[in-house]
DNA sequence: GATGGAATGTTATAATGTAACAATTATTTC
DNA sequence: GAAATAATTGTTACATTATAACATTCCATC
């Protein structure tokens, strides 16, 4: 019964560095496209931000740029989110102080993210009846919207299952 | 043509202090009824959050309290906010770390957020059409949801109006 | 008026983010 | 190719937001 369940949450063993390389390749394109240069540390720092499927923090960016060796100082990271955030290829979790890999980049989309409070990972949306809702209530009180931040925490299919914290 | 506008931002000279003063009977019969205590400082922090219709951020409170003469340190504000907070007396806004009067305490809701990008004031909605669509996406992808968040960035009736920056 | 729990005071520090200017690298123009 | 220009990165310092830890005070109740 019911609609089949897609899964926005990805297996535990799936293949994640296809994700990655993915990523890295939508993003050369829609660089390509922009005219962005998308330079190695602007790159390091994206692959970096698709390690998980979890929103990353500035500073743990900036940690895992230590570790692989490069020593960098806050703006080094916040400059390139500042890029990658100014061309679609990644998102901020604002409940979270967070950045992660937009699923979408180059379409130009609102995000919704679904945030599980258990395992930190997240799922980008980009349901049009969402967005058709708030337009409408938007457009009913007279406001013009510019930019939706839609934050929805709570636990993903896999984390109701395991019901053992 | 088209439905009355309901206004949310309510007009530069309305009565304020009357709204003010709501507010804190409302959370005065909200503390008794969950068996909180709205000590002197929590209310004259709440009164400092309900002085504009804009959110407030902690530091601002913290100034706005030594102005008033009361030499208090971040916990002090922090604190309050924690228990405003947790009896559903402000909100906070995730995408500007501050925080606003809630306009329906004591009644169980999500907070939606108009938030004007030109004068900052803020419009809380609770949409069960949104809450709604909200709900069946995040069912629709196995989601249990436990809180939302909802912020929309843009202009405000009169902003839109006014284009004059 | 003793006592136990909540609230507040106080100090220090953690976490997140930016300003300002210097140095470097890439790109264009001559 | 060399000079000029623009974009990127390095570096230092600091601003903003938030919390930990422990001492003290207040307050309801016994």
């Amino acid at each position: 019964m019911g609609k089949p369940m897609i899964s926005l949450f990805p297996s535990e063993r799936h293949d994640h560095s296809a994700c990655v390389d993915a990523a890295l390749a939508q993003a050369r394109d829609v660089c390509r496209e922009q005219g962005g240069r998308l330079t190695p540390q602007r790159q390091q720092i994206l692959e970096l931000v698709w390690q998980e499927h979890k929103p990353v923090g500035a500073y743990a960016l900036l940690e895992r740029l230590r570790e692989a060796g490069i020593k960098a100082a806050p703006p080094t990271v916040y400059r390139a989110l500042e890029f990658l955030l100014g061309h679609g290829l990644i998102h901020r979790i604002e409940s979270l102080n967070a950045y992660t890999g937009c699923t979408a980049p180059g379409t130009p989309h609102h995000g919704q993210f679904l945030v599980c409070s258990q395992c930190q990972r997240v799922a980008e949306l980009d349901e049009p009846s969402i967005s058709g809702e708030l337009d409408r209530s938007a457009r009913q009180f007279g406001f013009e919207i510019e930019r939706q931040t839609v934050e929805i925490c709570g636990l993903c299919p896999r984390c109701r299952g395991n019901h053992h914290d």
